[in-house]
RNA sequence: GGCGAGGUAGCUCAACGGUAGAGCGGGGGAAUCAUAAUCCCUAGGUUGUGGGUUCGAAUCCCACCCUCGCCA
């Protein structure tokens, strides 16, 4: 395994909320193998941050009568406190609306000039006069010239299903104000794709062994079912990353070729903040790197073919064109793009203007983190669409979590905390306590191996499973017995059990961050198991952006066997999880109103 | 319409050619350190449907049905 990890993570659209099937995608895989990554010692790098331009966000700026920025600041901001509060350590979350992303994005984008891989193309495109801006095709609509439908999309009819030519469409009207659109000529730059299939198909053949099934079909079969056409990559905005060319600056680049370049970028900021300007280098010019994309599955062909056709095709100029120096270093390709199916609710799809959603905010409001932390990764769709029910979270934090690792680690911290009040000092261990302490070991080495493979689920299981040991070994051993006959083999026994629950505090701590550090204080230590989370404000030309950072340093836990010294004082424990009370269910689903209608799932 | 994924015990999932497993829930028992949390025993499936290959199929092939996604 690489020394240096980087986890880029789906850049969230700034203009909706964060629900459970965003997090459950991306961001919390993402958090949990990042965690696992900087445990296990390996230079880790988690960067993200919010997708700020695009038409849906003027749109709604018009909509509201405000500027597109603040659309995307309301939400960045939505964005900054749900990743807090649900622990989310991005090393750096940021945004593409910084100089540092648009400086980055107009690099590649001249090296991919420069090598060849840009070509223009003029077209007609409709345009609304009361606007003064072209429009998108699907904000146009008129009457399909096949079918007559009167409110077809200028590209595609929804009730014959053709796909249109927009120059034909019949009596065309603006679906923002209703005015009456022109065709003008515009002009646009393509990325030739073509011209970089032979290298990008070389490139997945290189991975499809170890990517997840799912992810080797999808990229494959996008290719294969007509093969890579030209993709524009400009419009005509003003809000978004003006092209770098005389002539050219009042057209911006699209998102989709924008947004996925601020991986480097972040990396680069990052690199900026913490005054060590040269430092992501290590991780993008070195061809040992891995780079990890966690993603949901409608993603998966911008991660595994038009991204590695950008990094590509920018080939060695970049680093000639970005630092004025060439040693002939490459971008570093994708290492895994493990990306997730979709999240339902109750059996049906979310979809936010119905209500038919939960939000991560909303959802913290009632709920711990690691609780949400546990569910979302019980179900965590990582082969197949999964449901989130209400009676499922309910079973599982009180049956589950509650129940198996809770109340252990509880049981042992207060009996410790009642008969000794620090770690008690072992006699000669029997033979069931060394073979505790063995498969705790081998735990660790089992679930660091599922979790090296984004396997975080099995990961998961496999930690609650080892949990159950324990408890069967304290009911095998009896302390509460023995304690009456024998205090020494009692305290040996109690030794065992908490530095078993020791060790089952690393194994958890990259799925319940919060608890596995309560955890950590009740047992004794001084220094905490993670590091630290927080914002702070960033001024550059294009104003100011506000960033999420993690802090390492402070950060002791390390995936190694426990070493827990006896006679380390233990602190006063509390219960980890609760119990909730099976009433939520009815109160939750209340709260999520009627089932849209087209749904199919049961109730 | 094309491509892909998924359809295994009440629920969530594992087995991916060799006598169908786990966790949770259900039933019975033990224990009492612990948030009545634990531990032991136990019931429960003709693996979406129909064919085929094979000594043998959940596992390979074909057709069909259902769900989801991508592309058109």
């Amino acid at each position: 395994m690489s020394a240096y990890v980087l986890a880029g993570v789906a850049w969230p659209y700034a203009n909706a909320l964060i629900h459970a099937g965003n997090l459950v995608g991306a961001y919390l895989p993402a958090d949990i193998f990042s965690r696992y990554q900087r445990l296990r010692g390996r230079n880790m790098l988690m960067v993200s941050g919010s997708d700020a331009h695009g038409t849906p966000i003027t749109v709604r700026a018009d909509k509201e009568g405000v500027p597109p920025e603040t659309i995307y600041r309301r939400y960045h901001r939505s964005f900054l406190e749900l990743f807090q509060k649900f622990g989310l350590a991005y090393d750096l979350f940021t945004s593409t609306h910084t100089e540092n992303h648009f400086r980055v994005s107009q690099t590649i984008f001249k090296a991919l000039l420069e090598n060849g891989y840009l070509f223009t193309q003029k077209a007609k495109q409709w345009y609304s006069p009361t606007l003064g801006r072209f429009l998108p095709d699907r904000y146009v609509e008129g009457t399909c010239y096949i079918c007559g439908y009167e409110h077809a999309r200028s590209d595609q009819c929804d009730r014959c299903g053709n796909l249109l030519d927009p120059t034909k469409l019949i009596n065309p009207r603006s679906k923002l104000d209703g005015s009456v659109p022109e065709l003008r000529d515009t002009e646009h730059f393509y990325l030739d794709l073509p011209k970089l299939e032979p290298a990008l198909l070389d490139f997945l053949r290189q991975h499809q062994d170890h990517w997840r099934p799912p992810v080797v079909r999808q990229s494959i079969s996008f290719i294969q079912t007509e093969g890579l056409k030209p993709r524009p990559i400009s419009r005509d905005l003003d809000w978004g990353i003006p092209i770098p060319l005389p002539g050219w600056e009042h057209k911006v680049l699209y998102v989709w070729f924008e947004a996925v370049i601020g991986y480097l970028s972040a990396a680069i900021e990052w690199s900026q903040l913490t005054g060590q300007p040269d430092a992501w280098q290590a991780w993008w010019f070195n061809p040992e790197a891995r780079t990890y994309y966690f993603i949901g599955k409608d993603n998966i062909p911008f991660h595994t073919l038009m991204w590695p056709a950008e990094l590509i095709g920018a080939g060695t100029a970049f680093e000639r064109l970005f630092l004025g120096q060439e040693k002939g270093r490459r971008l570093v390709l994708p290492y895994d793009v493990p990306a997730n199916q979709f999240l339902n609710l109750e059996g049906c799809k979310f979809s936010g203007s119905r209500n038919w959603a939960l939000w991560g905010l909303d959802l913290l409001e009632r709920y711990d983190p690691d609780p949400l932390r546990y569910y979302l990764t019980a179900i965590m769709p990582e082969t197949k669409d999964t449901d989130w029910y209400w009676e499922d979270f309910l079973r599982r934090n009180n049956d589950e979590l509650v129940a198996t690792w809770g109340n252990l680690a509880h049981r042992v911290l207060s009996f410790a905390y009642k008969h000794w009040g620090h770690v008690p000092e072992p006699g000669p261990l029997a033979d069931l306590d060394a073979a505790l302490l063995e498969e705790m070991t081998q735990g660790l080495q089992v679930v660091g191996e599922h979790l090296e493979h984004v396997r975080l689920r099995a990961g998961l299981q496999e930690a609650m499973r080892l949990a159950a040991q324990v408890n069967k070994y304290l009911e095998r051993r009896a302390p509460w017995q023995r304690i009456k006959e024998d205090r020494t083999d009692a305290g040996t026994i109690i030794y065992t059990a908490l530095r078993a629950i020791d060790d089952l505090k690393i194994m958890f701590a990259p799925y319940l961050p919060f608890t596995s550090e309560r955890l950590h204080q009740y047992l004794g230590y001084e220094r905490p198991l993670f590091g630290r989370q927080y914002t702070e404000t960033v001024e550059d030309a294009l104003g100011t952006h506000e960033v999420l950072r993690y802090d390492p340093t402070p950060a002791t836990g390390r995936w190694v066997p426990s070493e827990l010294p006896p006679g380390q004082p233990l602190r006063k424990p509390k219960p980890l999880f609760r119990k909730l009370d099976p009433a939520i269910i009815e109160e939750e689903k209340a709260r999520l109103g009627e089932p849209p209608e087209d749904c199919v799932g049961r109730r």
